[in-house]
DNA sequence: CCAATTAGCTTGCAAAATGCAAGTGAAAAC
DNA sequence: GTTTTCACTTGCATTTTGCAAGCTAATTGG
């Protein structure tokens, strides 16, 4: 007897940390709505439709699918409005606020046109110490703040 | 007049800081290149092909070319064998030594089979002071020696 | 209460990227 | 000088992407 099941993608490559990171996240569009939810506070899914680099909408959603699948992301549904969707990040998601905020340093450093540098402060408090601003950043989102502005000025 | 120049890949779609990284780094095979550089001392093709992921041997010249003209990595020849190339990190590329430590730290934590297990020193290291940790591992990789065993064991 | 709008997707399809096997060319080994 | 080795390149079937259009249920406006 067959039974109807999920495709399961655990077809992992490897145990390897960095391989097991890389396949948990997906890619680059992912890490944009991870960045999104982080940076922007978005939690739907028109608003992450809006984002500078323009998602595909089936992309979107496959990668909002795949988020989920990984533990990162979770999907409610709006208790105001049935039609919308509320993304938020779980504790494994917001584990991944200090490999995003490495990122920017990195960005920050490295392009000389970077936007990091109309946020001077933040990309100061990351460099100076990325797992105390972590924490306290990882706090915020979770109560759906996004980052405060002060971080931003 | 027309100059033959090479074709350059800068349609960056913007230069958040989060999408320049994600640009400049490529992909997920990039990633790996960087890994097996930092981890496993790697410096040539041959050695990248052997990775237990699997590397496509196109996918694998494409991403070293991106890796290149991205200015992460640079290619020489070996004076000893006219046949070999060895690759190299810039200082731009051992400058992504922290976001990969960070990759590990999380995937040590969320992986439950992960053979972070393997390597508790570092990931203590690692949590305990990333940047301290990988300036250190930055050096032994200038110097071609990859991570030093004591670091592993 | 009914038509128009909105939110969140899904579908179709052309174009691009991937993955695998096989081939190439130059240098080194035997 | 024949065989290997190294670093790729090429061909091609399969998969994934990106864009536009369509769909469905919930909500708003009149």
């Amino acid at each position: 007897m067959v039974y109807h099941m999920k495709k399961v993608k655990s077809a992992l490559r490897s145990h390897c940390p960095v391989n097991f990171g890389l396949e948990a996240i997906g890619d680059r569009w992912a890490l944009l709505i991870l960045r999104d939810m982080v940076f922007r506070g978005k939690r739907s899914y028109g608003e992450f439709l809006k984002s500078e680099e323009g998602f595909a909408t089936n992309i979107l959603a496959s990668r909002l699918e795949h988020l989920i699948e990984a533990g990162i992301l979770r999907r409610e549904g709006d208790g105001m409005d049935g039609r919308k969707a509320v993304y938020s990040l779980t504790e494994k998601g917001l584990d991944l606020i200090p490999l995003l905020f490495e990122l920017v340093l990195w960005s920050a450093k490295h392009d000389g046109k970077s936007e990091a540098k109309r946020i001077p402060r933040l990309v100061d408090l990351i460099r100076k110490d990325n797992r105390g601003i972590s924490r306290e950043v990882r706090e915020k989102v979770k109560r759906g703040e996004g980052i405060a502005p002060d971080y931003l000025a």
